[in-house]
DNA sequence: CTGACATCTGAACACTTGTTCAGATATTCA
DNA sequence: TGAATATCTGAACAAGTGTTCAGATGTCAG
């Protein structure tokens, strides 16, 4: 940890000022991979749709077919397969085959366990896009 | 459980053969409420972008201005700030203001919680994007 | 008040995303 | 085998998203 010896800081922005980069640099290490990071948000984001945050809501509930989990949620079958492939690339959710139909179900309980904690925070008082 | 009666079904598609649209039914009423699920969604979304994100690990770990925010993720102090407007607006952070300078920090343990737990789902053994 | 600084804001752009559509694949039954 | 069913897939389009840019707001020092 270097502690800025003498600098009087050639490029005098606010992030050679009040917050020492010291600090500022100590953090970015901190801070989970590049590539970790960028899992993440792929993940996230895959929750943050409203069709898929629904399909995977009614999979907690019970394990599904892909045309009632499009009727479920209101969508074509083409277009659940489209989102049900890119959660299963992401280990969202795990597909059986059974006979000429595909059943899909949560990958495991972390995903019961990320919903719930999301829907913890919607479900808080005043919740919800409040501008300002 | 019903276990449907007679109902020849005249519209003989998948959801009223196999799985029985009584579960579905079922299944549906279980749903949080449509306005819950988009929240949600929303909430998940604004977790979804890797700068985002990025700001947000950050925060987990200290309070911070946005110029040093911005610095630390490597964008524009005015990208930095559209996005904490976002998130702010979400309640996923929350602002104090020191003189000319806006410190963030995150709104409360649940984001933190909310964070760790996709970071768990992040870094398991074989995640990201692994098509079939 | 004036100048400097940190942050905020709206408009506009390139880029991504979710859906639809048409057709391909896979499985069962006669 | 051939028809029917359930799911999958690629291309293409409309809608949504994050960034940049220029300028506005708010705060402090002189």
């Amino acid at each position: 940890m270097p502690q800025a010896p003498s600098a009087p800081a050639l490029d005098d922005r606010c992030e050679t000022r009040h917050a020492d980069p010291a600090r500022v640099d100590l953090i970015r290490a901190a801070l989970p991979s590049g590539e970790t990071l960028e899992v993440l948000a792929e993940t996230f984001r895959a929750l943050g749709d409203p069709t898929r945050v629904r399909m995977l809501a009614a999979l907690s509930r019970s394990e599904l077919c892909v045309c009632d989990l499009a009727s479920l949620v209101g969508i074509s079958e083409s277009a659940a397969s489209h989102q049900l492939r890119l959660l299963r690339s992401l280990r969202l959710v795990r597909s059986r085959r059974e006979g000429r139909m595909v059943f899909y179900r949560l990958d495991d309980d972390h995903i019961v366990r990320l919903l719930d904690q999301g829907l913890e925070h919607a479900a808080e008082p005043g919740a919800g896009r409040e501008e300002r």
